[in-house]
DNA sequence: GGATGTTTACGGGTGT
DNA sequence: ACACCCGTAAACATCC
């Protein structure tokens, strides 16, 4: 059977889930985060069904993020500004499809009361970073009591060590992963274990500053998403989405 | 004002 | 049959 390209839907709708089409389009991104527009633009560059009726769909792909405790609404760092959050796929999310079917999961992803806090807990600490730098950009005062490096906890991945070894450190400047996906871009193709890599690839730095304590808590957090990511290694069946 | 985000409600479909 | 996931609509709030 040959395998279809990922534009052989046509117009037809593509059997994926709302949830499915926003997993794929936050995994495809570097960062495994993307803004909103984003994820519209993914999906609709993909899908030619998806470039009609716009309004009903994306009503509903907001209600999917709001509603599903799978998805996380990162707060903006300061130093990219823009509408609207970035979203990410919480790292104990990714068993969600493990019958096979991205139509319909085997079980709806909740998070328990108190993992809920702690996750807002460290979001608002996270979004308090977010103010308080723009308010120094600003001119203004020193904010009271900045949250510091240790006070900001993250409990998302319990099992992980405060200081990843992931995230690299040159010159005692923190840098982001912007490493891209060298693998397919299918569910269970980016969720296999990682292919030997050769020969490894030194880390592109970003920024050539200084980085702020929200940066460098906001970059923490993200290495957590990827080494817990990472870390899982779920059994899925193939589908025939290709989307490199 | 438009984009983004939250919440509630409801009917259809699927798994067990 | 029942539970529950999914898609859709809609009202409303918030943010840029």
């Amino acid at each position: 059977m040959p395998r279809p390209s990922r534009e052989s839907y046509g117009d037809q709708k593509p059997p994926y889930s709302y949830i499915s089409l926003t997993a794929m389009a936050i995994w495809s991104s570097p960062e495994r985060m993307l803004p909103l527009s984003e994820i519209y633009r993914f999906i609709t560059d993909r899908f030619p069904y998806y470039r009609r009726n716009t309004q009903r769909w994306q009503n509903s792909l907001r209600h999917n993020l709001s509603f599903n405790d799978c998805f996380v609404k990162v707060p903006r760092r300061p130093d990219r500004p823009g509408k609207g959050a970035y979203w990410t796929l919480h790292p104990q999310a990714f068993d969600m499809f493990e019958n096979g079917s991205l139509l319909r999961r085997r079980k709806r992803f909740k998070l328990q009361k108190g993992e809920k806090d702690n996750l807002s807990a460290e979001l608002a600490a996270l979004a308090s970073f977010n103010r308080a730098f723009l308010a120094r950009q600003a001119g203004a005062p020193p904010p009271p009591a900045i949250p510091s490096a240790s006070l900001y906890t993250p409990t998302m991945c319990p099992q992980l060590s405060p200081e990843p070894a992931e995230l690299p450190e040159v010159g005692g400047m923190t840098m982001l992963v912007r490493e891209r996906p060298r693998r397919a871009f299918t569910i269970e193709a980016l969720l296999e274990p990682e292919p030997p890599r050769s020969p490894p690839s030194p880390p592109q730095p970003v920024m050539a500053m200084t980085l702020p304590p929200y940066v460098m808590a906001a970059q923490r957090y993200h290495a957590e998403l990827l080494a817990a990511a990472h870390a899982l290694r779920p059994c899925y069946i193939p589908h025939p989405l290709s989307v490199a």
